[in-house]
RNA sequence: GCCCGGGUGGCGGAACUGGCAGACGCGCCGGUCUCAAAAACCGGUGGCCGAAAGGCCGUGCGGGUUCGAUUCCCGCCCCGGGCACCA
């Protein structure tokens, strides 16, 4: 009698034992290729959900199956543990935050261990860590140092509720807080940056080198960073008489081309020059009132997109560069000082929003680019100065064309290169009036933050010498555990903290309070992995060198902009540095999707969370495992369902069935399989099949379909078993499914698997130890093949034939499958393709 | 508006670079075992017509290329996501 499948009993068990014997430890070995398989590490938010589960089950199994395919497999975890959340729980709980996170990771960890997860444990790091934030200050010095530290004041998202100000990344597109949902406010602070910006370039254009990377994550990375190819072109001011003065103002555009249809030109309402230019004058009121309009807008307002443009005229004018014609300077809401300059050249019969401005305010719109095919051109195309004020069009035209009414650049096509675009360029190079440019939508990264449960930057102000960084030998700036969260208090609450000496002039001052973004925690926590116990260095290069990249990263897409941007900022600099040698961290990526139920994302608040705890408790962990990974192709959302779930479990059963009863019959080595009956052979070639199909499925992530097969297998031995008479069997060839079969599940369900191996089948070792099932092409192939016969395209019939059998012999054989459909026929043609169809084409 | 995905049975999903659509699982239906149930095992399951053999239709819609299209091309529709008054 064969023992029953019991997941709780088998699971724990080797759980401890692979905790006790470090199973998953490893080290560099020069020997052997590498493979670094990295998961998102979690926040530490307290019991693991679906998600977790998805995703680290996803990179477990390709942890398994390389290490056991021959490779040095890097697979750590760690926790994102500084950060907002274990503030507010501190504060509810009525504890201090770094009891509330440390609690969390233990629990999360044990979970972890429960899921049978890989991880080598002695690799561990934790953000919140002194010996882990040290390194952190030190990258700030670093950054400093090279001059990509900043400390501005500009106008900033503010989010009310958590009380700090956030990154533009961190603000999503409605205007809200990414954390907790809150409409932010903007304010005008000073504060710190990360100056990504100057590698905006870079950052974009290596986009196309990671070809590893879902198309969908870069196009969001390439927008987020929003580089536009134009020119800056500089206006002379006039003064209040309309006279020329010295000063000029720039703008960007990207139409250099379109620059003699400049009928006006726009500031935005928060320009400086605003209040200068109106000041005193009868138009300073309804100025005013359209930059007042404008301050009272939320962000949320903003973001709604076109809505009516509001503008008012200063009373002023400049000079556009091209045909020295004066045109008037408007104040516009729809301008925004965030962007370029600030100051707009507005060209209404080529920009929707400027021709409905023009519109609105009764301003010309003369035609200044014309589709080809036109036949207003023929008339306007050899006219050099302006003749028509006004366009008859519904809209503006921001298409290619011809260029009229533009002096002596009439006539001349815009050009898909540009070649209008390229040519005013180089006029306005030439007299030094404009030059080539490029603008970026990506701004500087804000760091700092107004919170306590953070990694403290390492700056001193000081009266006398302005901003001081901390030396390095004082590092850490250490962050004291006496801060009382539940009574609102930060850093600045407390001078012990911030009353030091200036590290420079030994005088009395200020030290900073702000601490740094949890982001900028997690940009580099993959090189610590490299080497995560190092006191002496940030890491060993030689160790990173030999980890690093990650060839396989997997994790939400909801840090498609923010995590991923940031780390190869961060990736960047260390090169920059000399820290390592590669620009980009990740060689591969995958997002996976989400876990849904009842068509909602799994969420507390919608009520609908399957906790995963439950379910190991009444499946196990295994089952779990090779559910989450049958249910859907990973990177696509999966509907949970717990008859599938069910469904898995009793698919378990039947191979933990199917190898105990052959293990009760077989022994280790009991011979090889013969094969020699059509039965054996058919099993033979399916066992050789599926050592195929898994292995080349995992190569492509593709784990549903992986488990199919497995399935398939499964399903071939039973038949086999029950169609075959016991004494008719192939022993050996049962006793090789069997251990194949347990081999490929090893990475899937690594609890079961391992019992099955050293246990039920008393093979030696572990089964993780063991080498990857090697694919037979030669055993996979039949030597008979099935083919469909088509005839006009429709399936009439089918033949077998020798799977070695010459084009004729197939020809024949299936013109004599289908003759029924060819009686009083011509036969015009005949395609075979080998293995699959034989088409013929008849009239 | 721009940029990415995606539309296949009752459901989740298969189908490598154009080659038998619906693998595998769930659900459902029938059977074996049982006093009965559960478990397990066996069989069936896209729609329509047919007793069956078989036939016709079928991968969001409309065209096209091809012996052959879920796959390629053109034109749409719908759903999800990102960005968005970015000059």
């Amino acid at each position: 009698m064969v023992r029953a499948y019991d997941p709780r009993v088998i699971e724990t068990k080797w759980q401890e034992r692979w905790e006790r014997d470090r199973a998953y430890s490893v080290d560099e070995d020069p020997a052997k290729p590498k493979y670094y398989v990295l998961e998102m590490f979690p926040y530490p938010s307290g019991d693991i959900h679906m998600g977790h589960v998805r995703n680290y089950t996803i990179g477990d199994v390709v942890a398994r199956q390389l290490t056991m395919a021959g490779h040095q497999v890097l697979h750590p975890i760690g926790w994102d543990a500084f950060g907002l959340p274990a503030e507010n729980a501190a504060i509810k709980s009525n504890t201090h935050p770094a009891e509330w996170t440390y609690a969390n990771i233990d629990k999360q960890a044990s979970s972890f261990k429960r899921m049978g997860f890989s991880y080598d444990w002695d690799r561990t790091v934790v953000t919140c860590d002194e010996d882990y934030y040290r390194w952190g200050q030190w990258i700030f010095l670093e950054f400093w140092e090279r001059g990509l530290v900043e400390r501005k004041s500009s106008p900033v998202n503010w989010c009310p509720s958590c009380k700090t100000v956030l990154a533009n990344e961190q603000v999503l597109g409605g205007g809200e807080c990414w954390r907790c949902k809150s409409t932010v406010e903007k304010r005008e602070l000073e504060q710190w940056y990360f100056k990504i910006t100057e590698y905006a370039d870079e950052l974009l254009d290596d986009l196309d080198t990671l070809t590893g990377w879902p198309e969908r994550v870069k196009a969001m990375q390439a927008n987020w960073i929003g580089r536009s190819e134009g020119a800056e072109v500089d206006f002379t001011l006039c003064d209040a008489e309309g006279e020329p003065t010295e000063k000029t103002i720039t703008v960007f555009t990207t139409r250099p081309d379109t620059l003699f249809g400049c009928t006006f030109f726009l500031l935005a309402p928060e320009h400086p020059l605003v209040h200068e230019l109106v000041h005193g004058t009868e138009y300073a009121a309804s100025v005013l009132e359209v930059v007042a309009a404008a301050a009272k807008e939320t962000a949320v307002e903003r973001a709604m997109g076109e809505r009516e443009k509001r503008g008012a005229f200063t009373g002023r004018y400049v000079v556009n560069p091209v045909n020295g014609e004066k045109v008037p300077v408007w104040v516009a809401d729809y301008v925004l000082m965030e962007y370029g300059t600030g100051a707009v050249m507005a060209v209404p019969c080529g920009d929707q929003r400027d021709f409905e401005f023009a519109r609105a305010y009764g301003l010309p719109i003369p035609p200044v680019v014309l589709p080809e095919d036109d036949p207003a051109l023929e008339s306007l195309r050899e006219v050099r100065e302006r003749v028509v004020d006004d366009v008859t069009w519904e809209c503006a035209y921001d298409g290619p064309g011809i260029m009229v009414q533009s002096g002596t650049f009439t006539g001349m096509p815009t050009g898909k290169g540009g070649t209008g675009v390229a040519a005013v360029t180089r006029w306005l190079e030439d007299r030094g009036k404009g030059r080539f440019a490029i603008n970026y939508r990506l701004r500087d990264w804000l760091i700092s933050r107004q919170r306590y449960w953070g990694n403290p930057i390492p700056a001193v102000h000081c009266s006398a010498c302005g901003l001081v960084p901390v030396p390095e030998r004082d590092l850490p700036v250490r962050l004291p555990p006496e801060v009382d969260i539940t009574k609102g208090e930060t850093l600045a609450d407390h001078p012990e903290f911030y009353e030091t000496t200036c590290p420079s002039c030994g005088g009395p001052a200020r030290r900073e309070t702000d601490t740094m973004d949890t982001f900028t925690c997690s940009s580099w926590y993959y090189l610590r992995y490299c080497d995560a116990r190092n006191e002496q260095a940030i890491w060993d290069s030689a160790k990173a060198g030999y980890w690093m990249p990650v060839d396989q990263y997997i994790g939400g897409i909801e840090h498609a902009i923010l995590h991923l941007l940031y780390s190869r900022f961060f990736t960047k600099v260390f090169r920059d540095m000399g820290l390592v040698s590669f620009g980009e961290p990740f060689t591969r990526l995958l997002t996976q999707g989400m876990v849904r139920k009842d068509g909602d994302v799994m969420s507390k608040s919608k009520g609908n969370v399957v906790a995963p705890e439950d379910m190991i408790a009444e499946f196990g962990a295994d089952a779990l495992r090779a559910y989450i990974l049958f249910m859907a192709p990973p990177d696509k959302d999966l509907e949970w369902s717990r008859e599938g779930l069910e469904g898995m479990y009793r698919w378990l059963g039947r191979v933990w069935r199917l190898v105990s009863e052959v293990a009760e019959v077989t022994a280790v080595g009991c011979g090889v399989a013969t094969a020699a009956d059509l039965e054996s052979k058919a099993l033979h070639r399916e066992m050789h099949r599926v050592i195929g199909k898994v292995s080349d499925d995992i190569s492509r992530f593709q784990l549903n379909t992986s488990i199919a097969a497995m399935m398939e297998l499964t399903n071939a031995a039973y038949e086999y078993r029950n169609n075959v008479a016991p004494g008719a069997r192939d022993r050996a060839l049962e006793r090789s499914v069997a251990e194949s079969l347990t081999l490929l599940l090893a990475p899937y369900v690594p609890h079961m698997a391992e019992e099955l191996w050293s246990g039920v089948l008393a093979a030696e070792g572990s089964v993780h130890r063991q080498g990857w099932p090697a694919f037979d092409a030669a055993a996979a192939a039949a030597d008979e093949v099935e083919m469909a016969v088509q005839v006009n395209g429709k399936v009439r019939g089918r033949v077998t034939v020798a799977a070695d059998a010459a084009e004729e012999q197939v020809i024949a054989a299936a013109l004599e499958a289908v003759a029924g459909h060819l009686e009083g026929k011509e036969i015009l043609k005949t395609v075979v393709v080998a293995g699959k169809l034989v088409s013929v084409v008849v009239r």
